[in-house]
Formats: structure tokens, C-alpha cells, sequence
RNA sequence: CGGGGUGUAGCGCAGCUUGGCAGCGCGCUUCGUUCGGGACGAAGAGGCCGCCGGGUCAAAUCCGGCCACCCCGACCA
């Protein structure tokens, strides 16, 4: 397993199943998330879902389900999504007089069901998120970052106006960049997206972007200013309190649990998997040392380690399976990304302390079992803002400022390329055939600054340099 | 959809050119010895050789057709 070299899809596919974090579903390009993977995600989630109530969002369900004719309502919508629709056109035994579509997203249904609900800007802002699984029939699956089927989260809301919107779009995108960021330990870029890589139906989309470890970008979350595109195409009206009706603004974010691959290709290393702590189902992995027997007389004092270090708040494993050598739970746990491992055996225990392994590091050091917890807490601190600085090195060490088509070129070869473009949609398109590189976003935190387009030389329209990469 | 590849035990594969008892490694079961970096020995269980057809005394192997999956591109969170 090597992630930096030309295998590194070999090697990300290898890490996930032997991680035994997902298998493959009957279905093509589906996935089954085992109970270890769906742990990562459980956190993830609980990470997110905190976030949204915290700034007074509530969630819903809304159907699977969605007539056919809904997604026609929204003209870019419809041609945006209708490629990779599975649509069901028989129930009940019979055929159905109107098909519907299995959610693609959710835009349409919530939309129709906003409008019934929203009469007076009393109403406003109505603040929604659900938690669901959507298909999308995607031409290449791959195990999270693509598959046919996903688990995410959408936001949906209507406000009386753009710059309410505007405010709750962007607020949206920084509530994925922080989670990204100290959760994921992913230092991701934001900014917004071209008219080119927009959403279907969008005004403005917005994008976190991080760099996976070949130096290709991964999109970990967007956000979508609609206007009132949606709201025309689905009567979401109020009465303003002057008297006249309106249309709402609205606006929809997601995060998906590609993230999860997102982790992965981030941090992982030729051992396999190094799960960052705050998204570890199990932070520490006790290994009672030896097999049968002797690793049975480790078992109490283990459970007792495994106790306090849990009445620490610190989540904690022990391996108790009889018939593995210690040895090969070393590399199992490794495999897995456990991000601390406590070896306990009778030599240890003679000692009154543990052996102390971190997955980023070399070696092992004694702890004495009863400063473990404050020791183990504090090493799963560092290790998260270490995963998170490594991650921004190796970012930034890809990153290169093009300022010549050449340089374009050999920057996105590796990694991306800052750099001025024209924002014409056909010279967008000949970027990406010359080197497979897109726009990846024009980033909030970029310098404003004039210059002209790295491929045509005709002046530059977004007034900044943008982050060019090849996207996953 | 275009290009390349693969279907043989739960997983990974050999065997196919040149037809002749369906094999190997891992895993699994039982017993014993081991046990501080992927343990070892012995004995077992496990098969519609992707599917359909052709031809042959005889097919995993040759011929024809079909299907599925994987990888590389175009699509995308």
C-alpha cells in the first residue's frame, strides 16, 4: 500500500475493505457500511447535527419518493439531474400513470412542502435539514466518494431575502469547514464555485475543497444561494409586511458521508488507515498481551484500564479476541487507524504501567496506568492537530501559483494550481481537456488581485487567482 | 458509451497455450504445542470452474453467444 504513488486508488480501495469499513452491495456501485465504518460516520454526524440545531435548524423527513413532474418545475434542475435518475415506473402491479424518481436531492419535494407551509414572513426564516440517503446513478462509483447510493445531510431554507439567504448560505459553508477542519483534521479551502460548476438551478454554490494525498481535490461539502428559482418554480410565497407577496430566497448545503473518504485519502499511510481522534470509534486499543490463557489473566486488569480511561470521556477498546496474536492486533489496529494502542502485559503490569503506541510515530513508551488517562488524553490532542498541520504542509508543499500555461500545467500534474482565469465557459472546458484540471473555487481567503487567464491571456474575470486541481 | 482486463471454495489466485481424477495460499473446524510485532504441526470441512449452446470418447481448458464485475476516460457530493 502506497498512497503516494500512481496506485493510490489500489491503495485507497486496499485500506477500505481491509479496514473493514465497507463492502460492495448487490447493487452496482452501492455499498454496505459495516458496523466499524458506520461508527466514523455516527460521530461525523453527531459533529454536524449538533452544529445545525445549534444555530436553530430543525430536522424533517421528507419522502423518497418524488413525482417525476416535481424535478421538471426547475429547468437547469431537471437537466442537471436527469442523466442519473433511477426512476421507478411500476408499484403496487402495475405500471404508475406518473413515474417517480428516487431522490437525487431533496430541493423539490422540500420546495413543494415549504410552499404549503410559508404564507406571511412570520413564517421566515423556515430553517431544515433532514437526514437521508439519496441515488444518483453515477457513471464511476467509488467505495464513499461516488457511490450510487449515499447517506447525507441537506439543509433546506427560505428566507424573506438575499441577503438573508446570503447570510445562512455562507454560514452553512463555515459550519462545514470547521467541522472539516477540527474534526476531519482536513484543512479545506473554501470559496465559491464557477458559473460552471455550479449546482442545477443554483445562483451561487459554494465548496470546501481538500487535497487528498495524490494531490487531487475532493469537494467534503457545498452550500447553494438559489435565489428564487425555486421558489417560482414551486409558488414558495409570503406576504412581506407591507402587504405584497413575495418569493422567497432560498438556499440548500450538504455533507455527505464521502467524507469518510475524504479522511481517509487524507491521512492514511502505507500502514493503512490513521483515523483522526475525534472521529476514532475507538481512540484507545487495549492489547492484552499473549493468546489463550495468558492473555485471559490480562483480561481484568485491561477491562479495569479500559474503565477509567472510559470514565475519562475517552473511547476505548479492549481486544479481547483469544485466538490472534498480539502481533497481528498491532497491525490490525494500525490497519484500522486506532489512533493510540496501550500494550498490557504481565511484564507491564509488574510495572504498574502500559506500553504506549501512537499511529503517527515511531515506537512505543511506558505510561503508568494511573496517569494513563491524562497521558492518552493529551496525546489524542496532539495527534489531532498534528494529522491537521501535516495535512496543511503537504497541501500547501502541492500548491503552486501558475502565472504560464507550463507551469499550469506541471502544478495541476501533482497537486493545484493558483491561477487567473478568463470565465469563459470554453476556455474552462479546453483546461480540462488539455490536463484534466477544473476549477475547484475561487477561494474566500485569496488576495484580491488583476491579472489575465492562465491558458488564453484575456483579462481575468473573478479578481483573484482560482484553485485549479483534478477532482475525484 | 469508448479503451483495457477479469470471472475457478468465504477471500486472493494457479491451472487454459498443448483437452484426460479441480489445485495452491489465506481463512474456517478439531486437537496439541505456542504466545512481547501478522505463530507452528497434524487431521478435516468446503466447488453448477459466471451462464447458455456447439463440437469431442472426454471440456475449467477448444469454438460461438450472452451476462456480471474491475481498471482507465467522459458525469458527479
Amino acid at each position: 500500500m502506497t498512497p503516494q504513488s500512481e496506485d493510490f486508488s489500489a491503495w485507497y480501495n486496499e485500506a477500505v475493505f481491509k479496514a473493514e469499513l465497507v463492502d460492495r452491495g448487490p447493487v452496482r456501485g452501492t455499498m454496505v457500511i459495516r458496523p466499524y465504518g458506520y461508527r466514523i460516520w455516527e460521530l461525523l454526524q453527531a459533529e454536524i447535527d449538533r452544529r445545525i440545531k445549534d444555530t436553530g435548524h430543525d430536522n424533517a423527513y421528507f419522502p423518497l419518493l418524488i413525482p417525476q413532474s416535481y424535478l421538471q418545475r426547475e429547468a437547469e434542475h431537471v437537466e442537471g439531474f436527469s442523466p442519473e435518475l433511477a426512476v421507478v415506473t411500476h408499484a403496487g402491479g402495475k405500471e404508475l400513470q406518473e413515474p417517480l424518481v428516487v431522490r437525487p436531492t431533496s430541493e423539490t419535494v422540500v420546495g413543494e412542502m415549504m410552499a404549503k407551509w410559508i404564507s406571511s414572513h412570520r413564517d421566515l426564516p423556515m430553517l431544515l435539514n433532514q437526514w437521508a440517503n439519496v441515488v444518483r446513478w453515477e457513471m464511476r462509483p467509488r467505495m464513499f466518494l461516488r457511490t450510487t447510493e449515499f447517506l447525507w445531510q441537506e439543509g433546506h431554507t427560505a428566507h424573506a431575502g438575499e441577503a438573508d439567504a446570503m447570510r445562512e448560505t455562507l454560514l452553512a459553508l463555515g459550519m462545514y469547514a470547521e467541522v472539516a477542519r477540527e474534526v476531519a483534521a482536513m484543512p479545506v479551502v473554501d470559496g465559491e464555485k464557477t458559473p460552471g460548476e455550479r449546482f442545477p438551478g443554483a445562483k451561487r454554490t459554494y465548496t470546501v475543497e481538500g487535497m487528498m494525498r495524490d494531490g487531487r481535490a475532493l469537494q467534503s461539502g457545498t452550500s447553494h444561494y438559489m435565489g428564487t428559482n425555486f421558489a417560482r418554480a414551486f409558488n414558495i410565497q409570503y406576504t412581506a409586511q407591507g402587504g405584497e407577496l413575495e418569493y422567497c430566497h432560498t438556499t440548500s448545503w450538504g455533507m455527505s458521508a464521502r467524507m469518510l473518504g475524504g479522511v481517509i485519502m487524507t491521512h492514511g499511510d502505507d500502514k493503512g488507515l490513521i483515523l483522526p481522534p475525534r472521529l476514532a470509534p475507538y481512540q484507545v486499543v487495549i492489547v492484552p498481551i499473549g493468546r489463550g490463557d495468558q492473555a485471559e489473566q490480562m483480561l481484568p486488569p485491561a477491562r479495569e484500564l479500559a474503565g477509567r480511561l472510559r470514565r475519562a470521556g475517552i473511547r476505548t477498546h479492549v481486544d479481547d479476541r483469544p485466538q490472534l496474536s498480539p502481533g497481528f492486533k498491532f497491525n490490525d489496529w494500525e490497519l484500522r487507524g486506532a489512533p493510540v494502542r496501550l500494550e498490557l502485559g504481565p511484564r507491564d503490569l509488574a510495572e504498574g504501567s502500559a506500553l504506549m503506541s501512537i499511529r503517527l510515530g515511531e515506537g512505543k513508551s511506558p505510561v503508568s496506568l494511573h496517569s494513563a488517562p491524562v497521558r492518552v488524553e493529551s496525546e489524542l490532542d496532539a495527534l489531532q492537530s498534528l494529522l491537521l498541520r501535516r495535512a496543511t504542509d503537504f497541501r500547501d508543499s502541492r500548491t503552486a501559483t501558475a502565472s504560464s500555461w507550463p507551469e499550469f500545467a506541471e502544478a495541476v500534474e501533482s497537486g493545484w494550481a493558483l491561477a487567473f482565469h478568463c470565465g469563459q465557459p470554453g476556455c474552462e472546458d479546453g483546461i480540462k481537456a488539455e490536463t484534466s484540471a477544473t476549477p475547484r473555487c475561487i477561494p474566500a481567503e485569496g488576495a484580491a488581485a488583476e491579472g489575465t487567464c492562465v491558458r488564453c491571456g484575456r483579462k481575468s474575470a473573478y479578481g483573484k487567482r482560482l484553485i485549479f486541481g483534478r477532482a475525484y
